[in-house]
Formats: C-alpha cells, structure tokens, sequence
DNA sequence: ATTGAATTATACTTTATAGTATAATTCAAT
DNA sequence: ATTGAATTATACTATAAAGTATAATTCAAT
C-alpha cells in the first residue's frame, strides 16, 4: 500500500480500480469518503467530472489516512498517536494529512461519522410497535450485533476517545445510543404487556441486554472461532432466555 | 476540603479525626495511601510514632489528590488531565503533587492498585467447584456487579485508558478478568453437565455475562432509582435466566 | 516543451504540559 | 526565640507534538 502513496502520481487508473473492489470487502475503516472537506488548494471547480481522476486520487489518499489512522487510533488511542505516526505509517510527511484534513481531530470525526451513519440506517429500519415482540427484539438484537462487530474499531474508540470530540458530536452519539435502549425497552414492555416475556425493570434490562451486546468489541476476533452471524445468532438466544421468553 | 489544604499546617486533630470517619463512608477513591511512596525529603526516619501526626498529614494529602485526581481523570480522561488543573482544584500547584507522587502516571497507578486489590479479594473468596452451580453463579454475579458498582470509577479509567498503563499493570488487570471470565465458564458448565442450565457455548456466555456487569459502569448512577443492592440483585436473576436455568 | 495549478516535503513556529531548581515558608523541638 | 528539617510556591526548563510558511516537485493541458 505504502508504495501507492509514496510518489502517489505514479498512481495509475489499474490501482483505483483495485481499490474499488477492495472497497466492498474491507470492512470498516475504508468506504467513502467523499471529499466534503474541501482540499486546501483554492478552486474546486477543478474537481469535476472532467478530471475525475483527481477526485478519486483525492478521496483515494483520503481512505488510506483513515485506514491508517483507525488502526493506530484502535490501538494506541487517540491522543496517544501522533500526526508524526501516521504520516510515517502511510510513508509520507505532515502536510499530506494536513492537506486533506483539517486538522487530527476532523479525522477522528470522519470516523466516528461513517460508523454513525451505517448505525443509524441499520436501526432506523426496525419498528417496535409492529410484529411480536419475540421477532423485533430478535431482529433487534441480531442487528446491533452485526454493527458492533462490524464498526468494533469506531465503537472502541468512541468509548475511549470520547472526551475529545466536539460536544455536539458527542451529543449525537449519545442520543443514538439512547434510540437503541428505548427501543430495547419498548419491545420489552409489549413482549410483557402481551405475557411473552416475563422479566422485572424492562429499562433495566435493555441497559443489560445493550451492554452484553456491545461488550463484544471487547473480544471479538476476525480470527475467532466464531463467525458474526453465529454470534449475532447465539446472542438472541441469550437476549431471549434472559427476558424470559415463553417457550 | 480546599482549605483544609491550602495552608495544611493549619490542621488540626480534629480535621483528621473527620477525615478518619470519613475514610469509611467514601466508597472508592479514599481509602488508604498508606504512604508506600516515600515523600521526597531524603529522611524518612521521622515518619514514626512519636510524630503520627505528620504520617497522617501525608497520608491525607495523598488522598486528597487521589479523590481530586480520580474525579478528573473519570470525567476528562488521564491524559487530558493536567497535572496544573489537579493543583488548582486543590488550591495548590504542581511541587504540591509532586512532593506526594513521583509522576502523574503514579497517581494513576495507585488508584487503580487499590481497585485491583479490591476485586482480587472479592473473587478469591469463591469456590467454583463446591456447592451447586446455581448458588455459585448467583454468588458471582452479584459480588461482580457490586464490585463493579463501586469501583466503577477506576473500571472506567482502566478501559479507557488501559494503553497508559505499564505493561505489567495491565497485564495483571487482563489476568483478573480472564480468572473471572474463567469462573463463570466453569461454573456454567458445571451447570450444565448436571442438567440446572440450559444453555450453549459456556464460553461466550460468559463472556457475555460479564460484559453485561461490566457495562453497569456505563449507567449506574449514585443517585439513580436503585441501590447496588437491588441492582446485584436482579442482575442475578437476568443471568439465571440467560443461562436457562430450570425452575 | 512550457506553464500555471495542484500537491507534497523541508524545516520551521507555536503551544501545551510534564517535570524541576531554587527560594520562601512553616513546622516541631529545643 | 532559634534552628534545622519538612513542605510548598515561584518561576523556570525540557520536550513532545500540533500546526504552518515556504520552497520544491509533479501534474494536466496546451
């Protein structure tokens, strides 16, 4: 990878493309990052349609610093890994990242950003007052497990490094962290409400049932004995044991 | 407190004797610095009975910027967490701390020893092996919530910021979790060999009862509608649950 | 081939903060 | 009251790391 950086104008249609692909299997940390922080040079207007070479080279070293930076963000933290690191890491210097961010902690933002948006959507979709309670909490909790598997680096991080993001960010997560445990709740209410589960304090519970859940970016391994969809499987088993599921 | 700081040599018995009570109403972060650390005036020989009184002086300074320190790490994070603002919200400056401490790492340290030491006891007194699997478990988890209720502000700074640690800490720390970890396991597969659970992959369950205690660190509030007690205890219950125990 | 714009490196400034030398103060004991 | 030891503040140094001015390079388009 470094090589594609490093005198980057050698870059040549063949490794976007690569990339491209590549795009669609890595997981996390490389997926878009469309340019919405304008490079420092003047016009934009250059970026268009016509030279769209440049755009895609743009974003392209885009990805690599957040590639980058999430992997050492993971495992150093963030106030622990320097601009200095990073532009190492990627075999550059300083004013390549300063070039296309603004400065570390708009990186650290575009991270937390994706994973938030890829959360959202994948909650958004599930409706707690349709179905029985039994099927939404399954779907539920099947889903938030996926995500956290698969955003386990921004979850780290944003468990970790959240006092250094802007309040309003912070805000924002939180509420969507709120979102989850509501509905948590409210399917539980009703699972009791129409006697499916039986379990004491549904708040109380969902808490219980979101921490278990996003305890796994503790120990989930990609080289785990486990696959994610057998451990998003198994952990419905266990959500709907606890909240006493009529069988 | 401030000013029972500022201008120390104004103390009195009587300060320290509050103190002394305090000591055992103060949950975590005051309890005792039992001055492991020598100060740094090269004698310590007078640190004896006859003059108790400056030992104490020490040893309550030193938990004054403990409690001071713990708070602000919790709430900042302990690199965010300047040493000049622990002085200033003691009403002192930095010699202050560091005639009491070697370094800021220092401090951290010894807040999180006192942690460890604490749930090392709490979890040595089990045996995994006598008595039925039901009683065991529910024995476990309840002094783990507990545990982490109380501690919670040191179990907070130690998964966020684990990577400030020296190695050895750490690894001790991981050590403690995984012989918790390892309990439950075993527990649960006791459980299961004699037929009181039902319930598959011992291992992951406990892993995800333990992520489950653990996360009350996230949401438990002192002055929220529940006690630990109530708390620890219908914990207990939601993991019999997980773990389908027969009724 | 030449040129202006975009990109990146060199080498710098700035800032924040951990840590410390030294002087001033306060103590306990005579 | 005096004195040496303990304690603490003033005011500093050292250092790491964020951020930037400027020059050099490379680009795309003629």
């Amino acid at each position: 990878m470094k090589e594609y950086i490093q005198n980057v104008y050698g870059i040549d249609e063949a490794v976007i493309f690569a990339y491209e692909v590549n795009k669609e299997i890595l997981e996390e940390t490389v997926n878009m990052a469309q340019s919405k922080t304008k490079p420092k040079a003047k016009s934009i207007k250059g970026r268009g349609a016509k030279n769209g070479i440049r755009n895609k080279l743009f974003d392209f070293k885009r990805e690599q610093i957040l590639e980058v930076s999430a992997r050492l963000f993971y495992h150093r933290g963030f106030r622990a890994t320097t601009l200095d690191v990073i532009a190492e890491e990627l075999g550059v210097t300083k004013p390549f990242i300063y070039y296309h961010f603004e400065n570390k902690r708009d990186i650290l933002l575009h991270l937390l950003e994706r994973t938030m948006g890829k959360s959202h959507d994948v909650f958004a979709g599930v409706d707690v007052e349709s179905g029985t309670p039994a099927e939404i909490l399954k779907d539920l909790v099947k889903r938030f497990t996926l995500v956290v598997i698969e955003t386990r680096v921004s979850t780290a991080m944003f468990w970790r490094d959240e006092k250094d993001l802007p309040l309003d960010r912070k805000d924002k997560i939180r509420e969507m962290k709120r979102d989850v445990d509501n509905k948590l709740t409210r399917v539980i209410e009703r699972g009791i409400e129409n006697g499916s589960f039986d379990v004491k304090d549904p708040k109380m519970a969902s808490l219980c049932v979101a921490g278990m859940v996003t305890w796994t970016y503790t120990w989930y391994q990609a080289d785990g004995r486990s696959t994610p969809d057998e451990i998003a499987e198994r952990m419905t088993e266990y959500v709907l044991n606890m909240v006493g599921i009529r069988k």
